[in-house]
DNA sequence: TGCGCAGGCGAAATCTTATT
DNA sequence: AATAAGATTTCGCCTGCGCA
């Protein structure tokens, strides 16, 4: 295929700008139209189509993000060729393939370039979503070892986690150090030396880079022990200051001043934010993944523990209406789908097609992981207690949640109902309000894809530099551009606890351990203040960041705290075993002025417990739902020297409380 | 206790890019 | 086009978990 050169680059203003960078390409034929398409060659991520059809036998579709899980499997996969196989491959690399003669003969010299190339990405992007349902992306391999829509769609939203992380990643490729004698090639010694002799040699031109390199290589011999260093030196410079200005493209984030936003880049030579088309990127790419979230919520939704897959089609005018109210167009393709089964959980077959999201959701089943006589409080939430024009909104907002963020933020909410009656206000650790800021803010174990998080950054100002802090930090689907503030920073956490707090519990635990985990809590927090020794309350916090804790205990002294409902030890009649020895335990820990706040505490847990039936997991937290800190104390044989992660204390806190 | 699964890790293979 | 660095991907191995 003949690739027409395309000298103009493309306007970095618009859907263009987000196009994800390959690591794999098409080959060109020479090495002139590879250079000059080069920037083009970048957008269609195709994998080579000759390296598919070496194997015949060899299932192509989808096997490039797919490890072999079995040991039948692994074996059967002995053999096969390494390396990178690409990302788009059998039916979506045809369908990226049907548009590159239509890429390649965009003219980039032509009028209403931007118009030219939003409308063609528009297309691509949008239409990917109108053929390939998510019914059918992952289907080839799926059937073979997927046993269950919950892994189905793990499978898919992976999938699509992979694509939106090269939406995410800067513009152009991570850079590379250059060598000495590459440095060196553009010495003056090696220009002359060149002039002097190319064209006695009588060679292609194509040969120019190869000689010229040569050239250096010979010459740089001849220089001096230091000015080679000096040039090693040089180039490790050059890389180390275009890596560092990459990784902050990947991490960071944009400041909130507009004034400033003109001065961040995307990337180390893309545009800056201010060019940069918000509104594009969430109508054409956000909107069509909104989509998709969309209706594969629906579907697993209403079919958990239901191995079949039932079509739901999605009103497009409706979910694309807050993006800028654009149509989908209708598919350009008519797909052979591989997986057609319209089985829903009540037998019925046929999937109404005029259902909404909303409505399909107001009518699934509540989460499988509650009790039978208990309403989701989440669908409690939507149906009740939300406005009208809010429940839209929340619903699409429950729809991004993975399976094991929804059956937690249920288990919040249910436990908010709880501890409502069962503790005063002043006494509850989070109030109602903030519990959701900080669930949002969580990272957990399978989030879903952080699609709104924006790659800019500004190396100027300061508040961007917790990058690792906002890289963690999840953001709801669709909302602003923002991101949300640090979760250590401004949301309501548990004051740290120092030493003198911790060796209250030397009596249950080992107290070297319990110091050393203090040191590590503390690494990221403020020094924490004496105080606490001398009676006052124990924070880390300044007088504008109090927690909901350190408010509530501030505001009550012993005097005026009332009495507890049951500080005694006693429970209630005929719960298990595990409940009295964990209370007595519990009891035994010496708490010293806190006794009466601990107290009240753990004969509120045992009231929560009954009134959640004493549902006890004999096998305790399955190693999906565990706080990812007990994973990693539990992989290293329990040993007592594992290091927490710095962000451990508020995460690990909040997800022990769930 | 044995098996399959899940995830981490290192090695190896493959691919892309930088240099004029 | 020569070359090597760095990124990406798969494979093989290991360990721990969950289950029967």
């Amino acid at each position: 295929m003949e690739h027409p050169p395309c000298s103009t680059e493309p306007p970095m203003n618009n859907i263009d700008d987000i196009r994800p960078p390959s690591s794999q390409v098409m080959r060109s034929d020479s090495a002139q139209s590879q250079a000059d398409s080069s920037q083009r060659r970048m957008d269609l991520n195709i994998s080579e189509p000759q390296n598919l059809n070496e194997d015949p036998n060899i299932d192509v579709v989808h096997q490039s993000n797919r490890r072999a899980k079995t040991k039948h499997e692994r074996q059967a996969a002995k053999g096969k060729e390494r390396g990178n196989q690409g990302k788009f491959s059998g039916e979506e690399g045809e369908y990226l393939e049907r548009y590159l003669e239509e890429f390649h003969d965009i003219d980039c010299d032509g009028p209403n370039l931007r118009s030219t190339y939003e409308s063609f990405w528009f297309k691509v992007i949008g239409g990917f979503w109108d053929v390939f349902k998510w019914q059918d992306v992952p289907i080839t391999q799926v059937e073979k070892d997927i046993k269950d829509v919950v892994k189905l769609k793990e499978a898919v939203v992976k999938r699509m986690n992979d694509v939106l992380a090269e939406l995410r990643r800067p513009q152009g490729p991570p850079p590379r150090r250059a060598q000495p004698w590459q440095m060196y090639m553009s010495n003056e010694r090696v220009a002359t030396e060149f002039e002097r002799t190319w064209d006695a040699l009588g060679k292609d031109p194509h040969f120019k880079l190869d000689f010229r390199s040569s050239i250096a290589k010979r010459l740089l011999k001849d220089e001096s022990d230091e000015y080679i260093a000096t040039l090693e030196r040089e180039g490790k410079e050059a890389y180390d200051k275009a890596l560092l200005k990459y990784n902050q493209g990947i991490v960071g984030s944009p400041p909130e001043d507009p004034a400033k936003q003109a001065d961040v880049h995307y990337g180390p030579t893309g545009p800056n934010f201010g060019d940069f088309d918000k509104t594009g990127f969430r109508r054409n790419v956000l909107g069509q993944f909104g989509r998709f979230l969309k209706s594969t919520r629906a579907n697993v939704e209403a079919n958990i523990g239901d191995t079949t897959i039932p079509i739901v089609e999605v009103d497009t005018n409706e979910a694309n209406k807050d993006e800028g109210g654009v149509e989908v167009q209708p598919p350009r393709f008519s797909v052979q789908h591989t997986r057609r089964r319209n089985i829903s959980s009540n037998g019925d077959s046929s999937p109404n097609p005029g259902m909404t999201v909303a409505e399909h959701t107001l009518t699934s089943p509540p989460p499988p992981n509650l009790p039978s006589n208990v309403l989701s409080p989440l669908q409690r939430q939507i149906t009740e207690i939300l406005l009208d024009a809010d429940q839209y909104k929340e619903i699409r907002r429950v729809q991004t949640l993975n399976d094991f963020e929804l059956a937690r933020e249920n288990t919040i909410m249910r436990n908010q109902e709880a501890l409502r009656h069962l503790i005063p206000d002043h006494l509850r650790l989070f109030p109602t309000d903030d519990l959701h800021t900080i669930f949002s803010s969580i990272n957990v174990p399978t989030p879903p894809p952080n699609v709104n998080v924006l790659i800019l950054r500004n190396t100027e100002d300061p508040v961007s530099n917790d990058a690792s802090i906002l890289s963690n930090v999840r953001i709801p689907m669709l909302p602003s551009p923002t991101p949300p503030a640090p979760v250590n920073a401004n949301s309501p956490t548990l004051p740290c606890l120092d030493n003198s707090d911790l060796s209250h519990l030397s009596t249950c635990f080992d107290a070297n351990a319990l110091a050393g985990a203090a040191s590590l809590l503390h690494e990221d927090h403020e020094p924490i203040t004496t105080a606490s020794s001398a009676g006052e309350p124990v924070s880390a916090h300044t007088a504008d960041d109090a927690s909901p804790l350190e408010s509530a205990v501030d505001s009550c002294d012993a005097s005026s705290m009332p009495a507890a409902n049951d500080v005694s030890g006693d429970v209630p009649a005929g719960c298990p075993d595990w409940i009295i020895n964990h209370q007595r335990r519990f009891l035994e820990v010496e708490m010293g002025e806190d006794s009466r706040v601990w107290a009240e505490l753990i004969s509120a847990w045992v009231q929560l417990e009954q009134l959640q039936g004493y549902q006890s997991p004999l096998t305790g937290l399955n190693a999906r739902s565990r706080p990812a800190d007990v994973s990693l104390w539990v992989q290293n044989a329990r040993k007592g020297s594992v290091v927490l992660r710095k962000s451990t204390p508020a995460v690990f806190q909040q997800q022990l409380w769930n």
